[in-house]
DNA sequence: CGTGTAGTTGATGCTCCTCAATTTTTGTGG
DNA sequence: CCACAAAAATTGAGGAGCATCAACTACACG
């Protein structure tokens, strides 16, 4: 996606609209008329295409300063829906384009940045093997963009994640919680939507593939190792002998 | 790859270098300066990148009247060889973005040439769960490009198409060796690289996953159903009871 | 308190990879 | 043109990683 940012319409000094969304709250849908640009401003949105039935892959996730709707076409073709409450502006995209033919500075600017998300379209890995790579570079992007004081409030679900980086809901869970058994994460909350990086340099080996992890036995060890945790886990039933440390 | 193709080059009135390269010679390297861009005038090519030693990712089979080589930055950032005999135009990357800052109509192609880019980097699907699909998807895709009477003559190697797919070598044999027995497609030569497509509509309905074809069971049925079609294959043996049918 | 949603955990099986052997084809020099 | 070596393609057996199905926990909301 063409990333028509804040700053490229505000240069084609183009009238904008402000837009609200909540969470859930479809911007556009596949095949309606591409007729406006947007910029984020506020918030959070996902893009994503829906493959076969049940089946979602989303192309990027949207946060302020972020561009997107920009077509070739006359449609549009994949969904944003917003993640949490988010504000948008719109700009006419045939303005925009009149805009570009007599400035030449602005043609400029939009093929820039159009050949900017070729690029960025052609570093996503095709296929990378290891799941455990793509989770930990999908925490670091997270990271880079939308970590305050080293914590990452993510706007999204386990699901978005999972369509995101081509896994299952499941496969997700148990990255994260072998990530988390090996101290690489640790989370904030009991939603387990906030989290801070304790070992960034070990996340970016695994996303090199420099260094492999095997979440299973990861999380086998875990089971083994800790039999007592287990217990004080289940700690209700009276009748364990182990003792308990909260 | 933005597809700076032969018509932009001849539109804005470049002065271009015929060049010539043998079978496995390189055009550029990853990390060269990028001076140049380039279009296919005859032969076959591709555009790579090396993931980790031992792992390489094909981003491109290059054909007649692609364009490739353009860059943001001053470096290539993928490796460019040849798979057979190939001409090639080259142009200065220079002289082509001045022509551009001139020529509004320029900007214009260059603009659109980007942005058509975009949408064929982001329609790869990021992660096809089948390997069958993937494979079938590119045979489609090598028959829009450079078949000839119905015959597609493949340029590459199945290590190629593996690296393309995201497969290995020896899962896109089995999966090319079913797609015969099931009489999707038909090699015409020993060598496997000449074949000619049997069956479109199915390939295209496994393209989009309406139609599931489990590789290994077809390979195992041939195992169990055909005997006789394998001892008429090893019949220079004598004592071979079954009739043989050249 | 029930109901619904998000998240976690476990057991099992399938798809594809890995390693290895063999056959077929290609390229080169006599 | 043929023989030989090297490269490419095929086939098989076994195993690793992730999906699938299912149960369960935790929390939010009316």
């Amino acid at each position: 996606m063409i990333n028509i940012s804040r700053s490229i319409l505000t240069a084609a000094k183009l009238q904008t609209v402000e837009l609200r969304y909540a969470r859930g709250e479809i911007v556009y849908e596949h095949g309606a008329p591409a007729q406006l640009v947007y910029a984020v401003d506020e918030g959070a949105l996902h893009r994503f295409r829906l493959l076969s039935e049940n089946q979602r892959s989303i192309r990027q996730f949207l946060f302020p300063g972020d561009g997107f709707g920009y077509e070739i076409g006359r449609r549009h073709r994949d969904t944003v829906q917003a993640l949490k409450p988010t504000k948008v502006l719109a700009a006419a995209r045939g303005a925009l384009l009149a805009a570009a033919t007599s400035d030449p500075g602005l043609c400029n600017l939009l093929f820039t940045a159009a050949a900017q998300a070729v690029v960025v379209a052609e570093d996503q890995p095709v296929t990378r093997r290891v799941g455990a790579a793509r989770i930990a570079q999908f925490l670091l992007e997270m990271d880079a963009r939308i970590a305050m004081r080293g914590e990452i409030n993510l706007p999204m679900h386990r699901r978005h994640i999972a369509d995101h980086v081509g896994l299952t809901l499941e496969t997700v869970c148990r990255v994260l919680t072998a990530f988390q058994l090996e101290e690489l994460i640790k989370f904030r909350d009991r939603t387990q939507r906030r989290l801070v990086i304790r070992d960034k340099k070990r996340l970016q080996l695994l996303v090199s593939d420099a260094l492999d992890f095997d979440y299973l036995s990861v999380l086998k060890r875990k089971a083994v190792n800790a039999p007592t945790a287990v217990s004080a886990a289940t700690a209700h039933r009276a009748d364990v002998a182990a003792p308990s440390f909260t």
